[in-house]
DNA sequence: GCCCATCGTGAATCATGGTTCACATTTTCG
DNA sequence: CGAAAATGTGAACCATGATTCACGATGGGC
């Protein structure tokens, strides 16, 4: 046997199935999906167009696998707010600001991920993270309900139209881009606002729930 | 001058370029924009493929009328519906259900105009549509809000937001296909209470609003 | 009928960008 | 080192679908 893949090699192979999952997610970073081609992230990866195939069957798999990560991402800081809040009802603020501060953030990748028109079939890979994220907020709203705190609702109904509302308020093309971070924030904690009456919960409460809700800093 | 254009001829043209357009409107209406291809368009309405260059110069300009057509057929049903309502306040929920109803009725032509990934270029000229439901919704949230029926808040972003929540909450990915009358009716009614929770309305008083609010029948 | 302008045609062209593959390079190990 | 296996390469290939254009058909005026 002249040849076995030995440990260097592997570690290798894995940190260039890396590279080349990193330098697609900057090119969709910076200039939206339609930059995601296999030729440029290929460039940045420092390795030729074919050898893209080595790693992935299809760059629809490359897209599919860049999404689950940028999900997993998103849910565990969502999440990570939610837990960190004091009850089931202030976890609903916070899952909600922390999703829409980050998305503002990382605007082009989140556009990226939601909303940039795409082929069909990259489109289709793309959902997970929309249902991700919609299904994370889904359970906070269950959440909520169970513990008397939201009027019973169809929570599936009430977390996608709130994903709607935020993607659209925040990043779709109607949205004015809030650069400066006081405009953002104040985009923010309105739409937040607006989530929480939208689910039911009235104004007053609402306000101070929100306020309580402080900006994280930024990470990574 | 051996030739000069006459009327017959000049209704002729007009007629052709009407069919065109038919043709393009069916075809997003049942297979999505990524059913509107030049060959096939040219074909339904009857001429060759090159024919529809003497009538529109690119494909980009033929989806950009469309797209206007459609939306000043939807604008013209809103503002039928908000007109026919006692106030300003009543005019809102009327608005925003016939908006739904009527994007659940044509489902794939709405997500067609909204939602569906297409080339970039079609993209930005399709945007005529989102704005002018949002315009519309806008003006009557302002109307509402000076007539001391809703709180102070920023009307455009409450308007881009509660677009945003229809239209992921109806046709977008995460919505349960409502094909039957009856999950279609509730869908459009938690959806439009949703919606006036969310711009301030409390809840006892929206349910009033929107009960009243019966379903017109459909047109075309 | 004849001439000219316009209109209609559809096969050929172009552009884009993913995917393949014959070949070169590298790695492992006797 | 040499053979075998795996990896890397990038130019060529392919598919899709919009757009062009040389040519024939049609319409209008004399």
């Amino acid at each position: 046997m002249p040849y076995r893949r030995t440990d260097k090699v592997t570690r290798r192979l894995a940190a260039r199935r890396e590279a080349i999952l990193t330098a697609a997610r900057s090119a969709a970073n910076e200039g939206g999906m339609g930059a995601v081609l296999i030729a440029p992230v290929a460039e940045r990866a420092g390795i030729a167009a074919g050898t893209v195939y080595r790693y992935f069957p299809a760059k629809t798999d490359l897209v599919a696998e860049l999404a689950t990560a940028v999900a997993e991402q998103e849910i565990a800081a969502m999440r990570r707010a939610a837990e960190a809040a004091p009850g089931a009802l202030s976890a609903l603020p916070a899952a909600i600001a922390t999703f829409a501060m980050r998305a503002l953030r990382t605007r082009r990748l989140t556009w990226a991920m939601l909303t940039e028109p795409v082929e069909a079939e990259v489109d289709a890979v793309r959902l997970v993270y929309r249902q991700s994220i919609a299904r994370e907020l889904e359970a906070r709203i269950r959440a909520a309900i169970n513990d008397g705190h939201l009027p019973a609702q169809d929570a599936a109904l009430s977390a996608a139209a709130l994903v709607g509302a935020m993607v659209e308020g925040l990043i779709g093309p109607l949205a004015s881009a809030a650069d400066e971070p006081a405009k953002a924030r104040l985009a923010v904690q309105t739409l937040t606002l607006l989530a929480l009456r939208a689910l039911g919960i009235v104004d007053a409460r609402a306000r101070g729930l929100v306020v309580q809700t402080a900006l994280p800093p930024a990470e990574e």
